[in-house]
DNA sequence: CATGAATGAGTGTTCATTCAT
DNA sequence: CATGAATGAACACTCATTCAT
């Protein structure tokens, strides 16, 4: 199936999809602050005013990365549900993803706060990307046929899982003397709680 | 008592802190990215190059604001629990210290990782403020004849209370349809869990 | 013969031809430590930013001003010759040429060497700059049907003439007490000599 | 004998002399510009605003420091003429003790001509500097019992020697391709064409 | 004579963004 | 849709120099 234009993309990617992996790539590494414009654009093969054909501008780009950074981590986490097995088998695979998951994107959610500081646009992306994992979870748990709960509850599990990632995917933990694999332990007791219906875990 | 130099510090402080205090002031409100040296020099009631008398850079004088605020909160704990009380009225005490501590430090809060990314002398720090709380989190443990508790159940449960109160102190938690208060309890149970040696709370 | 680009350059001539003439204008006068690029880019009647769309940083203009000027003396020389003669009457026209050459770039020869001495980049250039002019000269040599010489009696010449030159055009020479004409008289017998294969003058 | 007052200076040396010392040491390396004063002051192990007790501005140092390399150089021309022998062994000492001296003040020499063109304070120190080098020479030459030669032919001979040195001095010669030992060959034959009297040498 | 602290005026450079085509 | 060239508004940092003591 051809592109449906003529003149056929540089690569066979549209555009503004070049343009966000290539976003991607570069806020991983550098994060929002240390990654300009122009070399987005340089990287996706495109004229610096290319971008701001598709996009409004900086945050906006980086609104589009980390949108799908979150969607894929999701389908991921759906991947895992379904795979099977006991809870605790489950929440080990998820826990593995997740902090695969996040090490790839150091830059990304290094920045993802002062990002949001800054730019009320970006706020805004930024809660309803909450918002949408947060319904996510919560539609998880019904889907599943787990008893309700508390939406807080379901969000304070969705920030420890936040954090505790982040600290193992920047390699916190280790140079701060600890263990990653316990860290890691307690991550996944986590989920597994919260597949169980569980309170937190002990 | 008489200042011992002869120019008199402008209102009493030495220069130092009330550059400090400045960027205090202002990377709380902007972040680190949103204050530029020039405008803390002129907060500060000195010349901009004043600044590099004190600081070799900008990151320099972060750095110190962090710090203070790291220990300033870590002050404000330990009279939390001299106060005295039943755990769940210490936890209490101290869910409100921390969160009202946080949101009176939002630009810095959101800065922190973002410039440990960046800076690799600010992830050092970073790094040495977290060994530092670590390792007052274990001895408070021991100064109050708790069990001894595995470093990484520490730093859990450490990295657990940072991301409740970056959450409570961003509004966060209102802006994505939770109860800030059924989140703070959240809060108050993990910090109890902690003081009476009980594992993450239920 | 349209411009190739839509916007018409600002009087007929590149942007990036604009800030070399721009930066030899004052290069020329104040040196190179005495024009800031800003200054530059106002007197080639664009924004500073610009002047980097063009060029990598400072010495890089003053690369381009130093290899246009050094350029045109030789081009300047090869018309003295060819405008023919008795070699000291071709001497005395290229004594003329290169003390005026030389003396409507004070600053930019004053800063040669010890912006070689800092930029390494920039004692590339002087050094090439330098092997190109041996070129030349030696080349001119054969050209000429001249017996071959050393390439070091060439060097040797090119770094008299360079200095005298140098005293003439900063009027070195009457400020020492020295009859400038007497002064010239040497740089005429030197270049003649060269002319006629003649070892160093007498 | 001891310092002439109570408080001795620091090891042994007036604090004058010490700021002399480290501004040459500073100077030779890294240039006029290359050298802030306050290092200069760091590295005589006295305050930034000590400098100015002793010297009216940087410039001021800088002649300082020039003035003494150039009496040095003739103090060590003065040795090697006494020690006596045929003037081409003369001229050879007299090459070889220039070349070295001129290698120990790279960064002085590159500044010079820069340094005069901004400070018109040290244009006139330069042109002095000239001036007395001239007369040195000529004295020289009269006490040798030589003819008497136009001042211009003398100052023909101290800039040609002076732009020879230089290249020898800067490793020019060989990064273009030239003999070092050649070229100072040219050198010795100039200095022994001026000691015997001789017009420029063949 | 010496100084610690402070400073004003830069200075080269960056970067998100925008036109005209 | 795409672009090449250009830009305005910073911005972190520097440095020769100066007081008050």
């Amino acid at each position: 199936m051809p592109s449906r234009r003529g003149k056929p993309p540089k690569d066979g990617l549209e555009t503004r999809q070049r343009l966000v992996d290539a976003g991607r790539r570069l806020f991983s590494v550098d994060g929002f602050h240390g990654t300009d414009t122009n070399r987005i654009a340089r990287e996706a093969q495109v004229a610096p005013a290319t971008l701001y054909v598709h996009f409004v501008d900086k945050t906006d780009v980086f609104r589009a990365v980390y949108s799908a950074w979150v969607s894929e981590m999701w389908e991921r986490l759906s991947l895992d549900a379904i795979a099977g097995g006991p809870p605790e088998v489950i929440a080990r695979r998820m826990a593995r993803s997740l902090v695969e998951h996040y090490r790839k994107a150091r830059g990304i959610r290094a920045t993802v706060q002062s990002a949001a500081l800054r730019a009320p646009a970006f706020r805004e992306l930024y809660l309803s990307e909450g918002r949408r994992q947060l319904e996510l979870a919560m539609n998880r748990r019904s889907a599943r046929g787990s008893l309700p709960r508390a939406r807080e509850d379901v969000l304070a599990t969705l920030l420890i899982v936040e954090r505790l990632c982040d600290a193992l995917a920047n390699d916190e933990v280790e140079a701060l003397g600890c263990s990653a694999e316990a860290l890691e332990r307690v991550l996944v007791a986590v989920l597994e709680a919260s597949l169980r219906d569980a309170p937190l875990p002990h």
